[in-house]
RNA sequence: GGGCGGUUAGCUCAGUUGGUUAGAGCACUCGCCUUACAAGCGAGGGGUCCCCAGUUCGAGUCUGGGACCGCCCACCA
């Protein structure tokens, strides 16, 4: 169908041939050539790889494609660099689920068959959200995608850990960790989060071993009290300085503890006597380790009691927790119970509350990686946008500890550690010789996501894909995983190739449901971005989701995409109209020849002006609504409007096919494909966008600029007055116009409908005053309305007046505000007194 | 317990270094199928800028205090 006789835009006709031609063109697979520096890349957050498609992608892929189409637009050699996560344990625990509805399980099938069944079901499911970003019209690099398992990312991530095991920062050690009995593998603390849970704090007795009295602990978790190795006071206190040194004896169990001073025990906390569990506290732990106490296990990493008492072995914790309860009361050792809440450690991946325990796990030290990490954003050769959230990444940063990278996983990259009896062994592939036997454990996922930025360009070999495009320009993600990846990336990447893996960090919004909560699939908030690309199309849902985002986190209005999506149409039909009435086979080319042609160039550079700033100020929202503001507000609503008069000749249309199409470029990195779709019809050759656009912009027109804008006043004050006198639409009134010159009387009748008249001295109904000239209708408003009008007017000009006034005689005012301001503000005086006294 | 951000029209949000009568989109009211678009066009109504105090000739904007909401960090049993 001819685009002239299309009424409306269609995206669900449009956009898959669109993307079809995106993808045959090559566009988006950049040849690795020319220098970091001259190209432009983003490598993008990888998605999980059996995920789908949720808000937070779509936001990132409209930012991120805004900003790879806007470098394009600038002649740069733009690569956005794709890829997926095989997200260690979400993809095991859906594998896993999958293998109990087939009756069996990974411990039954093993390891190697476990890990086969996950690469099967990653061929299945992982191309899911790859298409998804496809029909957002993401122009991603989809000819290389990268996975964080495949050959050459595990080639990578061996060597980092080989070379920092060499280097003594990757060590193994019997630590404190946050223990998931959900995933049954340790987790890292940002993985840990606090929720408030409602629990009963005990307070116990503990006798004193020499018989000469007790004293009383509070806890919430009596079951570890078997573990217990100490009891500690605050030194300086006075209640019990005399009893440090002597010993208890733990009830139950018959151990002997002694009482230690440490200063970490508040006296003005409980009892001031504090149970001392380092197998099972982290910060008994730490007090443990300085006091060189032993390290005790009462609870094991499959969430039952060890052997270590007894009575109670193979108990899971919360039955535990009861029995241990039952036989303190049966010898009375419980002196008082009371209601407690306070926040404890889950699980964020499996929702489970944390064991804290001692487990033998790998970890890398931190310190030395940071510091780089920090200086960056220090010197600035690293800017976080919004600003604020650098202040978190260096607080961060400072106070960083050991990570624990290891998992009691299956899926992900195996520890390179090999062990024979006594002897260890650390290399990218097995030893030579029997008897060795591999560490079982995994990496944690971001370990590898750590690499994101050059392991995709091949990293550790010298590629030409690496020498072109790292380091890369933006990294745009969510706040949530500042820490978790972003500053990991940072350390990784100076640490392994000298450079800052990319110059500007960009933190977009948090999309939230439109009733504030968050948007969650358990929740039932969740807005699938597919259904509303369904809906309002690919442009109104990036325009939507552009204009939504902000420095904090936004609720989610599907009103803007619904704007977007006007916007698109309104485009779509403003070009349909150029063509339907241009001159055939006309090129585009700026003829101005009236003062609204010079008018609407002026106001296109001042919008791509603006647009370009937006956009790499990273402010997307206002580039968003900028265009929008452009397209309605000045092309479609008054250039359109205003030439619509004139008769369609070659330099009309040629300078018309010329604002479209440089309109067409504007909005392309926001509405892609509309824009493509429009691009041939005004002009355009090739793909739009593969077109270059330059950054020359015309200088701006003041003076077209001025006297459009008195042409706007004048016709809306006459619109106004005409609709309060109830004058039909299409009637057109006699006036006389003072003070605008022929070209613009004739701008402003026709808009408003007016016959100018010179040799008609009838009196006028109306007289409206404005900007210095002054419109005088001779009919069709009723008198009485004319008069109520007026006196509406003018009582709204002498409140002005007298404001104005009321500034001009204070004498503070007159003296101490700049010149200009006093200036400004008798200047207005003036005009008012005399558009009232025209009234 | 610390830190950060927010509070402006019915809703979602703008508001630059303090300076016209505080804006937009959506919703609402009235009028229009005016030959690109009725998913459109025109004209309107609607605000104690969270509260209190202060600085200033002048405060939505700056300062102090408070209230409420959200987020981040944190080892009080």
């Amino acid at each position: 169908m001819s685009l002239k006789d299309r009424k409306r835009f269609e995206p669900s006709e449009v956009e898959p041939r669109i993307v079809a031609r995106w993808l045959e063109s090559g566009l988006f697979h950049p040849e690795p050539e020319g220098s970091p520096a001259e190209n432009f890349s983003i490598a993008i957050p990888p998605p999980n790889v059996t995920g789908a498609l949720h808000m937070g992608h779509a936001l990132n892929g409209s930012v991120q494609d805004t900003l790879i189409r806007h470098a394009r637009q600038q002649g740069r050699r733009a690569k956005w660099i794709l890829g997926t996560d095989h997200a260690g344990i979400a993809t095991q625990t859906q594998v896993e689920k999958r293998l109990v509805g087939e009756g069996t399980t990974r411990e039954a099938i093993g390891r190697a068959a476990f890990i086969e069944k996950t690469w099967e079901w990653r061929a299945e499911f992982g191309g899911t959200i790859i298409e998804q970003f496809k029909r957002l019209g993401a122009s991603l690099d989809y000819e290389q995608e990268r996975f964080t398992l495949d050959e050459g990312y595990v080639k990578a991530v061996l060597k980092v850990f080989v070379d920092l095991y060499s280097k003594g920062w990757i060590y193994r050690d019997n630590y404190m960790v946050n223990w998931d009995p959900g995933s049954g593998s340790a987790i890292s603390d940002l993985e840990v989060e606090e929720r408030e849970a409602d629990d009963t704090l005990f307070h116990i007795a503990y006798p004193l071993s020499d018989g000469s009295g007790e004293v009383v602990v509070a806890t919430v978790r009596p079951e570890t009290m078997l573990a217990d190795v100490a009891v500690a006071v605050h030194p300086d206190d006075e209640r019990y300085k005399d009893l440090v040194g002597k010993t208890v004896t733990l009830p139950l169990v018959g151990r002997e503890l002694p009482i230690i001073a440490d200063e970490y025990v508040k006296t003005d906390f409980g009892t001031g006597c504090l149970k001392i569990t380092p197998g099972h506290d982290p910060n008994d732990f730490e007090i443990g380790r300085r006091h060189g106490l032993p390290e005790l296990s009462a609870i094991g990493e499959d969430g039952r009691m060890t052997d270590l008492v007894p009575q109670f072995e193979g108990l899971p914790v919360a039955e535990a927790q009861a029995a241990v309860v039952v036989a303190l009361d049966e010898i009375g050792a419980i002196r008082a119970r009371e209601p407690y809440t306070h926040t404890v450690p889950f699980s964020h991946r499996s929702g489970q509350r944390i064991e804290p325990l001692i487990s033998l796990q790998w970890f890398m030290k931190m310190d030395e990686l940071a510091a780089p990490a920090i200086a960056a954003v220090r010197d600035g050769k690293l800017r976080i946008h919004p600003e604020s959230q650098s202040r978190r990444y260096v607080d961060w940063l400072e106070n960083i500890r050991p990570w624990c990278i290891s998992r009691q996983l299956w899926w992900g990259h195996q520890i390179p550690v090999w062990y024979r009896d006594e002897q260890v062994y650390c290399g990218a592939t097995a030893p030579e010789g029997d008897g060795w036997t591999q560490d079982p454990d995994v990496l944690d996922t971001w370990f590898s996501s750590a690499l994101w930025p050059f392991a995709t360009l091949g990293w550790p070999d010298e590629t030409p894909e690496l020498q072109a495009f790292y380091p890369t320009d933006v990294l745009s993600t969510a706040r949530d995983i500042l820490f978790l990846w972003v500053a990991r990336m940072v350390m990784m990447g100076i640490e392994l190739t000298g450079e800052t893996p990319f110059s500007d960090v960009y933190i977009h919004s948090v999309i939230q449901a439109p009733d504030g909560r968050r948007m969650s699939k358990s929740l039932g908030t969740g807005i699938d971005p597919v259904d509303l690309i369904d809906a309002h199309g690919a442009d109104g849902v990036r325009f939507g989701l552009l204009a939504m985002s902000s420095t904090q986190d936004v609720r989610f209005s599907e009103e803007k995409v619904a704007q977007g999506q006007a916007l698109a149409n309104k485009l779509f039909n403003a070009t349909r109209f150029v063509i339907t009435n241009a001159a055939e086979g006309i090129a585009p080319a700026a003829s101005p020849q009236t003062v609204e042609d010079r008018w609407i160039l002026s106001r296109l550079g001042a919008a791509r002006a603006d647009f370009a700033a937006r956009v790499e100020a990273f402010d997307f929202s206002k580039a968003a609504l900028g265009l929008y503001d452009f397209v309605y507000g000045e092309l479609c609503d008054w250039y359109l409007e205003l030439i619509k008069g004139r008769e369609f000749d070659d330099m009309l249309s040629a300078h018309l096919l010329h604002v479209l199409r440089e309109t067409v470029v504007l909005a392309h990195p926001i509405i892609p494909f509309v824009t493509e779709e429009l691009w041939p019809h005004v002009g355009g050759e090739g793909l739009l966008a593969a077109h270059v656009a330059g950054d020359v912009v015309a200088p701006r027109d003041l003076d077209a600029e001025r006297e459009v804008e008195r042409v706007i006043a004048t016709v809306q004050a006459v619109r106004s007055w005409r609709d309060a006198g109830g004058v039909k639409p299409g009637a057109f009134l006699a006036a006389r116009c003072d003070g605008l010159d022929d070209e613009l009387v004739a701008l402003v009748a026709r808009l408003a409908r007016l016959t100018p008249v010179t040799d008609d001295d009838r009196a006028p109904v109306a007289v409206i005053p404005v900007r210095g000239c002054q419109v005088e209708l001779l009919e069709g408003v009723d008198p009485q309305e004319a008069a109520a009008k007026v006196e509406a007017a003018r009582k709204a000009l002498q409140g002005e007046i007298s404001r104005a006034e009321g500034k001009l005689s204070n004498q503070g005012f007159v003296a101490k505000a700049p010149d200009a301001v006093v200036a400004a503000e008798r200047e207005k005086l003036d005009r008012l007194k005399a558009e009232l006294a025209a009234l």
